[in-house]
DNA sequence: TACAATTGTGTATAAAGTACACAATTGTAA
DNA sequence: TTACAATTGTGTACTTTATACACAATTGTA
């Protein structure tokens, strides 16, 4: 919550820098312990959440725009970002319309304004993300995706549109590289894809289908140390990675 | 082109209407005699094609928006619409920023704006629709997929686009409902299919494979009157069109 | 040293996709 | 009237992909 003064000096600043009635909204997903993460924040003494977002530059480029916006709050510097829907409901930005209502006249106060939001989704190294808050909340973290709370706005809406579509991009197109670390084994890549698809899968089948995309190279040594049979190491095969991503798994038709 | 007096009013009016730096640009799909067509703008005397679009009415949902667009090109009431992008690069409107950038000082200019363009595809009946040009063009009307004119600004991006994202699509959606007349042949269903992927496919298999997704009722009575032998005449299933509609074909996962 | 947990690999069966052939119908030209 | 070309309806063999399931090997722990 911003004081009058703040809120003036806010609008202007916004006004002054940022293309009027557009935001951004992220759902940025993690994978870390066998478990989807999306990075929220929480309003400063309040249970309010929100999915990162921002606004964009007048002479910048919308995908810039949502980069820099979660380079702000993951420190990370080249994500991959996948525009998946713009929101539009006249009404969706009402909880904000109506907060700062009392306090700044519509045409000066820039949370008056009407938002439309473009949603983009991240997928993220969980390792490689230190969280950072920005000015109204006071906390940055991690959820997990069977944990998620209540968010404000219809940010629920976006995380579900973004969670269907990772879904279905799932059947096209590669996922994991921007997930998973280097190196990993075929069980924790598996669990990536039944935590995303929120079912189990079949070991044996799931490996073979998975080796069969071509885009995954197995490591001469397994891991050790771990307790029971030491599992083999895979990476992906950045030449067949990009290949399948460009050109999709099944043609369908 | 406009006067500057008709600048003047239009970009008032614009201003006091609409939501500033959002356009809505649209790629309508519609068949006939077997060829797919795209509905088209063309300037007054000038040859230079434009896909039709918009504004987004300040209290108005975008989707209501683009039915509104369409309405007023097409004479169609209730539009099958699908959002497919947003096309955000900042240089994306230098064409009509420019144009009458010497006109109006770009405070008062509508179309000194920069615009992000949320894009649209719709599929419609070919036959029931009515081009209407608009007050810049004096020319709407369809042009074939396979002799589209160079378009202006980003649209043949957005063309491109949207056709690539209808592709997609026909893996794991119906088509067609909203682009045959009621009754149908199997072959014309085919033909459909055929432009829109731009390859030939197997008449039997194509047949099967249609057939097995559950969206057709054969009609009792063949076609007759025409050369050779009488082809059955088939209609969409409305309740398995919708439940495949919403389930989607096939799991892949 | 037996055991539980986990990993690697293979095989039988079902379903889906692909390639291809032949018979039936209809208007047209001889 | 009849042969013919064009088109439609249907079926079958074969290949590929998906699914279900079993057993052997490895590793730390009790």
């Amino acid at each position: 919550m911003l004081t009058r003064e703040e809120l003036i000096e806010y609008s202007d600043e916004a006004r002054k820098n940022y293309l009027e009635h557009i935001s951004i909204d992220c759902v940025v997903f993690g994978f870390h312990e066998g478990q989807m993460k999306v990075l929220l924040l929480k309003n400063i003494g309040e249970e309010k959440w929100y999915l990162p977002g921002g606004f964009v530059l007048k002479p910048e480029p919308i995908e810039m725009a949502a980069n820099r916006i979660l380079n702000e709050r993951t420190g990370l510097d080249k994500i991959f970002l996948q525009q998946f829907h713009v929101f539009g409901a006249p009404d969706r930005s009402k909880v904000h319309n109506d907060m700062y209502a009392d306090m700044l006249p519509p045409e000066q106060n820039w949370f008056s304004n009407r938002f439309l939001s473009i949603g983009y989704y991240a997928l993220v190294d969980f390792s490689e993300v230190t969280p950072k808050a920005d000015r109204f909340s006071e906390l940055c973290g991690w959820r997990d995706l069977d944990d998620m709370p209540t968010m404000e706005l219809d940010h629920e809406l976006i995380f579900k549109t973004a969670l269907d579509t990772l879904r279905l991009q799932l059947n096209y197109q590669p996922i994991g590289y921007n997930l998973m670390p280097k190196e990993f084994t075929m069980p924790e890549l598996q669990k990536l894809y039944e935590t995303i698809l929120d079912k189990k899968l079949d070991r044996r089948n799931f490996q073979r289908r998975i080796l069969a995309f071509g885009i995954l190279n197995r490591a001469e040594q397994p891991r050790k140390g771990g307790a029971h049979k030491a599992p083999y190491l895979y990476s992906f095969d950045l030449e067949g990675y990009r290949h399948a991503l460009t050109e999709g798994f099944k043609g369908g038709w």
